[in-house]
DNA sequence: AACTATTTATAAGA
DNA sequence: TTCTTATAAATAGTT
């Protein structure tokens, strides 16, 4: 319908193809609009064009409804070609089970600190009270295991510490000697402070290494030691 | 085109608008291709008749191709227009989201019941065994309470069965009497078989009962106690 | 974007 | 549905 007859092939002019574009699309989405009132139809209609612009027409239904009710028209076709693309009932499924198991956690958490306990039944409650002993007599040994590796490192420390003051000072006395000039001795920064619990052996230590090997006992608590000496400890 | 202009309206006759669709169907899905070829331009048509009947076109790249393209054009649109129905990808990250909760929650769960110590340094185990030290107390103070409690209703009932069987057997004696038939004293079932350990105050009463009101102190530890005590005492 | 000669689409009828 | 045909609509090429 034109000046001449046109063949069914790509137009290779680019601006003539733009321009042909631009009418046929306008006559195009007008018969989309037509068949649908006249016949109503439900359309759908995307077109991109070769630039990559988008043109849509859609029957007041709503493109998201066309396209749903096309995606649920070729349902079995879909399950069969693409059982992998999870679609958004399996996410939501996924998300619901997932919730469900967090909230179990945190009410077993909650348990484990000791909150919540209304709902428990006696034998619950002894579960419970069993699990969180053994876990006690754990964590404590860890500790002890962990403090003790802590105090026989700080030794170690000491004891090299030391030496090097020893020899530091000697040789210092001699060069004191050979040069006959007498000056005060210099007060060397201890590079680290060993606190004097780890260099004793006080009543603490003799507690806590009496634990030495005794897995399943409850050491003394280190609930009572001061934090910065846990601090220290840990380095 | 035809023989008469036609109103931009349903057309009434089902018969007319049945032929129509059809006829203009056929314009239409040939224009649709002519466009698509023409101006090299993709294009994706979806059509119901009013019956329900599913027609539809595509440049060769395919519909879901084309739909595909189509959903991630209008992407940015999707989120600002409707952010409660989630994208796939907010399934998908809030999935992640919750998969990396329930591991935090797990693994809390392990250190509270004396698993995985090795990650922890000394400031760490320090603080679950505090909060376990907690969870200890408090669980066998209501332990305690929930035993207490059922002890209080056991003594109750065992009272109240007791005086049923003295007003019981009174009554049977004073028949016996008036009847003059002597008659073998009857076993009277006891409806409830009330342990002895709740109806003495034994060394396990007297521990338990001494906890009253000391909320935060250790009770005696009930994990020596046979399981069917804990058994009828939870009923 | 507008014009217009032509081609195409299609309404009505068979 | 399909064919026919008169006519409305679309549009290719031009301005």
């Amino acid at each position: 319908m034109g000046r001449g007859r046109v063949q069914l092939k790509r137009i290779e002019n680019k601006i003539s193809r733009q321009v042909t574009f631009s009418k046929r699309r306008t006559g195009f989405l007008k018969k989309a609009h037509e068949i649908s009132v006249l016949c109503d139809a439900d359309v759908a209609l995307i077109v991109f064009s070769s630039k990559g612009k988008l043109f849509e027409y859609s029957t007041n239904s709503s493109m998201d409804a066309i396209l749903e009710r096309y995606e649920r028209y070729s349902y079995a076709e879909q399950l069969l070609t693409a059982p992998e693309s999870e679609t958004q009932a399996s996410w939501s499924l996924e998300s619901t089970k997932l919730k469900a198991r967090i909230e179990v956690l945190e009410k077993n958490i909650r348990h484990y600190v000791g909150e919540d306990l209304e709902q428990l039944n006696l034998r619950e409650l002894q579960n419970v009270e069993q699990q969180l002993d053994t876990a006690l007599k754990r964590i404590r040994t860890k500790k002890n295991q962990v403090m003790h590796e802590s105090i026989s490192e700080l030794h170690k420390k000491e004891k090299a510490l030391r030496d090097t003051n020893n020899s530091l000072s000697k040789k210092l006395k001699e060069n004191e000697k050979n040069s006959e000039q007498p000056c005060s001795m210099p007060q060397l920064p201890q590079p680290h402070s060993v606190p004097s619990f780890a260099t004793t052996s006080g009543p603490f230590m003799g507690a806590a290494m009496r634990e030495e090997g005794l897995a399943q006992t409850h050491p003394v608590s280190t609930t009572m030691m001061p934090l910065w000496m846990i601090r220290h400890i840990n380095q």
